[in-house]
DNA sequence: TGGTTTATTGACTCGTCAATCAATAAAAGG
DNA sequence: CCTTTTATTGATTGACGAGTCAATAAACCA
């Protein structure tokens, strides 16, 4: 009894369950009748919607980028002052919606397709270069000559302690995994709690 | 003409063509008869010589761990004093003969098949618990509160590092990205030049 | 020499899976 | 109503690939 309007509903759970799946399989060896039945459809209805798996796993990506980067403009948004601005970030990266296992397994899967399937390439730069400009901005107030240097050395942190996560047997602690960045970002602006506060 | 003792040459081959083929694809998709082609044999003997696809998977990591391994030992038996020590861990883990794009791929496929098959999970974990050590020790002798975290914080960055290799645009260039690692490192313990050498 | 071991492969089996198609059915619209 | 559009699926196709097997052949051995 099909009801209309149903596309953008299928997709959201296609979406979902796309994730969900890669998320427990560990991997893109995923079939699209797995997915299709996690999100309680056929599978030829997501062919039908997506035309291909590959579309399925850019769709599911750009949602994930999409999670991550509302994460990050919200966070920014509440934060006054440089400083502040950079733990708004780093700790937006680590917020619950994105450092999950699911997520953090699709996201580790991501970075293989990237290295096949260009559009991926693509939006993993952007997440990159987005991610990189959100750091250095308050830090070329706070260290202009060593803001691009900084940057880059967080944003790597950031995706190590990513990485790491993958094989940890514990359950993930976004709190304590932002706490490591944190870290290394007060030893490079020394710890002076506030140093560059309230523009 | 089958010549005999042929069987450790046939694998150090397969072994390598493991990774060439894993480096070209981008992908544990690869399959055996592609590495079988690249080491100049047939796909049946792939098989004969190693049972499976997944035996050759994991010789191919073993090769990789046992390479990067040699080289930190070898880094490190010329080191002297604490500070020397981790200058070493860290350079080794950017040498040329881990640091590229072909091993580089290999090492990220390994993160996504740890996630399935429990023998990869280990060995990824002894690799992890030997590069913490490894640093770990010679930080004790600097900072004895801070080793801990400062080593799992290292490793996280040499990880992280190596991801965002796996985007580059430009080839892997090991003595800078040591150098951002070196960097942090120095920001943490105070760049002091040699403040633990000659112990 | 004849038997055993090692090396090597072509051909085949058996599954799996992405993608397609044709068919069914309910709503919308005139 | 009858048609068009949207939703939905079971069944099918076509390709591809891991692993197996039986056969060939050279070397070694007694």
């Amino acid at each position: 009894m099909p009801r209309l309007g149903m596309e953008p509903i299928r997709k959201a759970a296609l979406v979902e369950a796309t994730i969900a799946e890669i998320g427990r399989a560990g991997s893109l060896d995923v079939t699209v009748a797995q997915i299709a039945r996690r999100a309680g459809v056929s599978s030829a209805l997501a062919h039908h919607y997506f035309g291909s798996k590959e579309q399925m796993f850019l769709a599911a990506m750009r949602h994930i980028l999409s999670l991550y980067g509302a994460e990050v403009r919200g966070a920014l948004a509440l934060a006054e002052g440089p400083r502040d601005r950079l733990r708004a970030v780093i700790r937006a990266s680590f917020a619950a919606s994105s450092f999950r296992r699911e997520t953090i397994g699709a996201w580790l899967n991501f970075y293989v397709l990237a290295q096949t399937v260009p559009e991926v390439q693509r939006l993993l730069r952007v997440y990159q270069h987005r991610i990189c400009s959100n750091l250095r901005a308050p830090l070329r107030a706070l260290a202009p000559e060593r803001a691009e240097a900084l940057a880059e050395g967080l944003a790597a942190m950031i995706d190590g302690v990513y990485l790491r996560e993958v094989l940890g047997q514990r359950p993930p602690d976004g709190a304590q995994a932002a706490a490591m960045v944190l870290d290394y970002l007060d030893a490079q602006l020394g710890a002076g709690s506030n140093s560059g506060d309230a523009a």
